[in-house]
RNA sequence: GGAGAGAUGCUCGAGUGGUUGAAGAGGCACGCCUGGAAAGCGUGUAUACGCCAAAAGUGUAUCGCGGGUUCGAAUCCCGCUCUCUCCGCCA
């Protein structure tokens, strides 16, 4: 969410990039506006009356070790009125912190200013693109034929199991699901990035943390018995590995990358988007986050994109990088760039990876801090990114690949498969 | 899951109703000392919010979390969470 300071100081600017992403948050600024208002001059009176309160009964104290006992008695009196008083100005300054709360976690992130103007997807800008696009004949199948024809994903038997959504990998397409999560971790490593084995279940305050509570309660599993969530993304443990905690800069950018299963609801999903691969409730992703100090954050934006931008390019995959719009970024995020990669049997660009800057969004949230060179405690920036996530790149490397004579696996992965075709 | 013990600052640890944000020790930072270092000595070492134009300063809150008793709570009472020990179960 944003800072109070924020929008206390820049109002106007605060509307106006907001206007942005299509929302209008004047109504909702002059309302914290005037809570915050509230809540200062409250909290000064019960500051002030607190420490009279304070004095008062101190001297309680020692006016009976003196054997005062009749002033003692009338400090006594004395403080038991004036908390009657404190009770009302504390009920007010209750109230507007949860109003300020309230209505600040539903604005969303302001945008940065290289955002593009739109309204959704089709207006996101295209800012570069790679590989080659394959040629395949006019048999060719879509993964999901594919994967039938091959025996390597049974959908049918996920619906037996557990429901749509969740398919049951097999042989080969086990093995090519595992080949990629450690091809793409090994890459994380020697980019830098330090390897982590989170939770798959979180608590409420972490989903708090990163945003997806209260927003997004719905796209994710609740096991209610426990009050967990079920991760929708790695993001959402790792990032909150840092919550609470304030870092020393010296040791910033922190880098982590981690796998994991990823569960997400889609509710309100339909039609083609959902065939096959395309969309499913469980699927695997390796996950990169970075923590680093806010005139940093856009060189780690950088860094990140072009990262990735080498395992789409190793994987020999057509893809293409775009600029998200305004209408079409994320609640919590300042600038995302999306990764899509081309699905020739399905003719269509399907998103594998979408890298983000939240700036102190989250951080602030999270309060996740870091002590700057003159000691003063700033909120961080925080960023991830998927690297990748595996279903569609799965999808576009078995439509892309295959030939009479079988599947092709790109030479990268041959190591991690072992074997080269399917 | 059952029984018991516990949760204090960066760490250890004292504190069982009255200037306790919190003794003491360690760590860390800075300074002195030194040719340099160690040792030694000195100083400093939480966070949030409010007031102040701002710094200085100052007020309030915070001793796992939430509530209660009291003029006053780290200290007493209740609930919750977590940790440890024993038993049970178990990959």
């Amino acid at each position: 969410m944003l800072t109070l300071k924020v929008i206390n100081e820049n109002p106007e600017e605060v509307i106006r990039r907001l206007s942005k992403k299509h929302f209008d948050a004047k109504e909702t600024v002059s309302q914290i506006i005037d809570a915050d208002n509230v809540r200062r001059s409250t909290q000064t009176s019960l500051d002030t009356l607190q420490g009279e309160i304070n004095v008062l009964s101190r001297s309680v104290g020692s006016l009976m070790k003196e054997g005062k006992k009749e002033e003692a008695e009338t400090a006594r009196r004395k403080v038991v009125a004036l908390k009657e008083s404190t009770k009302q100005l504390e009920e007010t300054l209750k109230a507007a912190t949860t109003k300020i709360e309230e209505l600040l976690v539903t604005i969303p992130n302001l945008p940065h200013e290289s955002v593009p103007e739109g309204k959704g997807a089709d207006d996101n800008l295209v800012e570069k693109t790679g590989g080659v696009m394959p040629v395949l004949s006019d048999d060719a199948l879509p993964h999901w034929e594919l994967a039938k024809k091959y025996d390597l994903i049974d959908f049918e038997l996920g619906v037996k199991i557990t429901g749509a959504g969740f398919p049951v990998y097999k042989g080969k397409g086990a093995r090519l699901q595992r080949a990629l999560i450690n091809f793409f971790l090994d890459s994380a490593r020697d980019a830098g990035f330090l390897e982590v084995q989170p939770p798959y279940l979180v608590n409420s305050d972490s989903g708090f943390g990163t945003g997806q509570l209260p927003d997004k309660e719905g796209q994710m599993y609740h096991a209610t018995l426990d009050d967990l969530y079920l991760i929708p993304t790695a993001e959402v443990p790792v990032t909150n590995m840092y919550r609470d905690v304030i870092i020393e800069e010296k040791e910033l950018p922190l880098k982590n990358t981690a796998y994991s299963a990823c569960f997400r609801r889609e509710a309100g999903s339909y039609g083609k988007d959902v065939r096959g691969l395309n969309r499913l409730h469980q699927f695997d992703k390796v996950e990169i986050v970075c923590i680093d100090k806010p005139e940093r954050s856009y060189e780690r934006l950088e860094e990140m994109v072009r990262y990735v931008e080498t395992l789409v390019e190793k994987l020999e995959l057509p893809w293409r990088i775009l600029r998200l719009c305004g209408g079409d970024i994320s609640f919590t995020s300042a600038l995302t760039f999306d990764f899509e990669v081309y699905s020739a049997a399905q003719q269509r660009w399907l998103e594998v990876s979408s890298v983000s800057n939240f700036e102190s969004f989250q951080a602030n949230r999270l309060k996740c801090r870091y002590r700057d060179a003159d000691r003063k405690i700033q909120l961080c920036h925080t960023l991830n990114g998927s690297a990748l996530a595996l279903p569609r790149i799965v999808a576009a490397l078995l439509e892309n690949n295959q030939t009479p004579s079988g599947i092709r696996i790109p030479e990268v992965l041959v190591p991690y498969c072992g074997f080269t075709s399917i």
